[in-house]
Formats: structure tokens, sequence, C-alpha cells
DNA sequence: TTTAATTATACTCATATAGAGAATAAATGC
DNA sequence: GCATTTATTCTCTATATGAGTATAATTAAA
């Protein structure tokens, strides 16, 4: 309490420490993440680190979204820490900002109407990365010869455009979404490229959010994409009681592909994920679907029970 | 310059935000990892982020390793942050330290010898998690009975030591590093278990370190483990020219356990990460190997190209 | 100079897994 | 009762994996 002059005579830049949260849920056949309004614009659920408040950074994670949103996380784990300079636009605070990101997974209708939190479509965010109906068009239309023309003839850009973007006979591989996100970034194609030079956006695709959260979710999702193959994360998205049809659907709303229904149900069945209840689910239309539930005794027999088979060597 | 009086009341705790670096390479048949001296004890290279310095923290690893050690890091990926309180002993800074950390693979041959480093074997740090020549002794000895004793009837207990450790039944997972460790450590089997609360340390399993640095290890440990089964990450710890013998042993080096040479070498073959260069070594002893360099292309043909088969579902 | 030891490389075979499609089952709406 | 819908089961093929065995090309020893 008391007025002390700084010890310090040059008192050095503050670190500002944040923490952020992509919360995820597949409601209906889409991904949604919680955002929360920022002077007009799409952010994540963020507050400071403090310095002596929780003893864990993951308690300090659950009390900042419980306090900015009243949603109480379950299943939780850390993403990755940002902390770039000029990934903002000019106005910054004095010195840097640090963003620990976090993954949460919920189940949507487990979480209570919250006072002033959007569910944002993933897809609306990161329209390239939806294949289900089709290979989506503004990947020929737009991104592709955007990319091309970046690249040139560098052999450096053209290995990453090709990789990133399943070119010249490479492969699309769904967990690269953050390397797409972040190739569009370079390449002028999203609003962010514009608003960190504080520029007209020329191009703009996908909705933006502010400062780097759209950067935040892109990551989200392909880690997310890339643990389907060899964690049981799915079923922290669904009710403890599902049919193999819904659990399909949530994992290709996640993977962004649609998948053959009769390996998915002998991936998952032989695999020991779930068990049957001996219940049927009454649906409209069609033969009744039994309900199955997770097996956690899983992970004790198989170190890596995924749900959709890892990526082809 | 000038002395000004801090405009806040109650300057809030600091938090300090350093980055500290796990520098792996594999010398013989051993993965080995760069230490400092810390008033005696191991640590890792680590420095404080500046706030203004560097425009990535990518780049800010960099300098700090280059300015502590003299080394040049060539591959780099961020690992995990820490900042749990209570993970240090009592005369703790004012606060919280959030450490930033990456996972650093160089040749060792090509890290020139440094003013100060030393490269300690994995397998002192972490002698349970080598199995190359067989299952580590104190496990049956001294580990499962202790961990057996502390969970008890206990379901939560029992489940995470199972799936750790692989206990009744459970297959032993490569990849778990970290989790066992952090079981070690609440179960009182490692000296840093005594060291963050300043008693004199009763067990004592491994070779410890200071602070939360042998968690660092570990978690780096852990996630190169997995890394292998889906990225050509192998290959930035041996030259550029090497024996299908001598991969072999690096990623058995690494596993911490040995595998099938004949299908080592086919998987490695057929999956086009390699080609032979029509030369041969002469070793001594045995048939002239012939040498193969790493094929950057097969990142453009398949999505996940690794040099140990996942692990079965 | 054969012989043994050593390391590299090639081949074999049973089994498991993945991808794709066809066939059957059990409901609903007309 | 029949078309429609969704669930579930089966089949077939190609490929991957795990575990052996056999052969090749060296060096060191007898």
């Amino acid at each position: 309490m008391t007025m002390t002059p700084t010890p310090n005579p040059t008192p050095p830049p503050r670190i500002d420490v944040r923490l952020s949260s992509v919360i995820l849920a597949v409601s209906g056949d889409c991904p949604h993440v919680v955002c929360v309004d920022d002077r007009g614009a799409d952010a994540l659920p963020f507050g400071p680190l403090e310095a002596t408040a929780d003893r864990t950074l993951e308690l300090a994670v659950r009390r900042v979204v419980r306090e900015q949103t009243g949603i109480e996380l379950g299943y939780v784990e850390q993403l990755y820490t940002f902390g770039d300079l000029g990934r903002a636009p000019a106005p910054v605070p004095a010195g840097r900002v640090i963003s620990i990101a976090y993954l949460a997974l919920v189940r949507e209708q487990d979480v209570a109407a919250q006072q002033s939190v959007t569910w944002r479509d993933c897809y609306a965010l990161f329209p390239w990365e939806d294949w289900r109906a089709k290979r989506p068009d503004l990947l020929d239309q737009q991104i592709e010869p955007m990319l091309r023309e970046w690249a040139g003839m560098n052999d450096t850009r053209r290995e990453r455009t090709d990789i990133a973007f399943g070119l010249r006979g490479t492969p699309w591989d769904d967990s690269r979404a953050l390397e797409r996100y972040e190739l569009l970034y370079e390449v002028g194609l999203v609003a962010e490229h514009f608003q960190d030079r504080q520029e007209p956006a020329e191009r703009n695709l996908g909705r933006p959010m502010t400062l780097d959260h759209r950067r935040m979710v892109a990551t989200a999702l392909g880690r997310l994409r890339g643990k389907l193959a060899y964690r049981p994360v799915v079923f922290e998205l669904v009710p403890s009681s599902f049919t193999l049809g819904r659990l399909q659907e949530v994992v290709e709303a996640l993977g962004g592909r649609t998948l053959h229904k009769p390996n998915f149900r002998r991936l998952v069945e032989q695999s020991g994920l779930v068990e049957g209840t001996g219940e049927f689910e009454t649906r409209t239309g069609g033969r009744p679907a039994e309900l199955f539930r997770f097996r956690r005794e899983v992970l004790r027999e198989r170190p890596a029970p995924g749900v959709v088979p890892p990526a082809g060597r």
C-alpha cells in the first residue's frame, strides 16, 4: 500500500502473461468454438495469469474461463504458447504479450447458456477445412492460384505450399490446419494479415478474429484432428451414451471428412473402445440404433486407442 | 532513466518468463542432453525472455542458447510451458516462474566442444526408460512395489499406475515417459520430490536436476518417442549420410527398445524415407553397409512418414 | 586358406488392418 | 404391402506388421 519509488532506474518493458482457451463442442454436424465479444470482434475467452493465485496453470485456466463465461471445463489440455511480436495492431501494450493457449472439450448440451458467449462454427473460420460435402471450391478458385503465384519458382515456398495444401500430388493432411492458416496469413489471404499491418483488408477468407486468436483455433483444430487417431478424445464430446452413427458424425465434423460407415463401425467396435448398452435409440426414420458407451478400460489394453486409422505411411 | 514513483499502489508480484531448452543428441548408443552447471547441480540451458528483443519465441530460444552455451541450434520445437507453483525450493523468486520449454535436436559431432556444458546420458536421468538390454530391474525391485503400495485399492491411482508403467497386463508405452516421471515424483521416488519440500531425499531414482528440469527432459523424451512414428525427426540426429544400422541404433536409443532388424529395414526402405547412395561403409567386422541419405521429397508423398510403426491399436 | 564370427541384406509366412462395396435388417410413412 | 431410411453384417482385396530363416560379404582366427 506504500508508494515507493521503483528501485530500478529503467523498469524493463512489461511482459504480460495471459491464458486463452479454445473451447470446442460439436453440435449437430459442426464443431463450434466459444467466442466472447471484444469491441465488436470475436475473441477467445482469456484473462491474465496471476502470480500467486492458482497452483497450476490448468487451474488458472479453469478459473479464468469460469469467471469470464460461467463455463465449468472438463477435459483441458495445453496447446501452445504464443508470444511473437507484431501479431497485434499498433497500440500494443508496451512490451510483449505471452498467451498460453489451452484446448478444452465440452459437450454443448452440458454447457448452460451463458451471458455473452457465442458459439462460432469452426468452418466459418476455416471454410477450406471442410471437405465433407466436397473439396471446397475456394481452394481451386482463390487459394491455389494465390499460393502458386506467391511460391513462384522458390523451392522452399513450393514445398511448404505443396505439403500444407496437398498440391501437385501431395495428399491433403487434415491435421495441418495450422500450417494452412499460417500460410494464408503470410500470403495475405486472411484479414488478420492486414489488421496487423493496419491496412484495409484486401482479401478476407473465413471469419476473422481479434489478434492471433484465429491462429489459436487453427492450432486447436489441427492438434485435435491428429489426436483422434491415437487417443480416445471424441468421447469428451458426446454424451455418456451414444449411437455409433452419432459418434461417426462427430468424428467427421472434427476431421472435416466423411468416413466409410461400416469400416468406422468395425474399427470402433473391434478396438474395444465401446460396448453396447443393449438399449436402442428410436430416431425418426430408419432402423433403431443401439446405444453404446465408452469403455474406459481400453486405456489399459492398448497403447494408442483412436477412432480414426492413423494417416497412411 | 527518471526515477518515477510507481503509479500502482500495490505492485503485483512478478511473473518471470524464461526459456529453457532440452538439447538432445545421440552419440554412440545413448541419447544425451546438454546440461549447464547450476551451483553444482545439473540444469538445462535457460535464460529470461526479453520483452522486445526477439521477434519470435523461437528466435529468442536460439539466442539464449547461443549466448549461454555457444551452440547454434538447428531443429527446434516448442515442448510445453511450465508454471506450477511449489515446484521450486523455498527461497522462490517473489511470484511465479513461467518456463517455456523447447526441444532441440542436434548432431553431436556438429556441436563444437563448448565452455562449461556437459552432455548427460538420458538413461542416467531415467534408468527405468531403457529396455534395450532387458526390462530394467529397478522396475520390479523398487518402482512397482512402491507404486502398488501407493495406489492401494484406489481405482484412479491404480489406473494411472497401470497405464504409465504397464502394470497388470497393460502394455508398456514408450511415449509415456512424462507420466512415469510425474508419478515417481508424486510417490516420492525421485530426489526432486524431497528437494521441493526441503526434506532430505529418502529415495533417489535416477540422476536429479535442479527445479523441474528433469520433468522437462521427460516431456522431451516422451514427445520425441511419440513423434518418431509419424514425423521423420531421426534424420536431425544423424549425419547426411548413414547406414541403416546406424539409423536403427539411433531409433533404438531414443525409444529405449530394440527393433527387429529386417523389419526396420523394410519399413524405412519401402516408406520412401531414404535412398541408397551407392557408397559403402567399411566398418570393422562384417559385411560393408550401404550408405543412405534422407529423401526430403517423402514429405510430399506421405502424410505421416515415420521410422517406427505406430503403436498398436 | 579354410573356418568361424560378424554384420548386412533378402526372403517367407502367418496374421492383422484398411479400403471399398454388396447384402441384410428393422424401423417409418405412405 | 411397399418404398424409403438408417443400422448392421459380410465379403473381398490389398497392404502392413511381427517374427523367423536364409544368404551375402566382410574380417579375424585357426
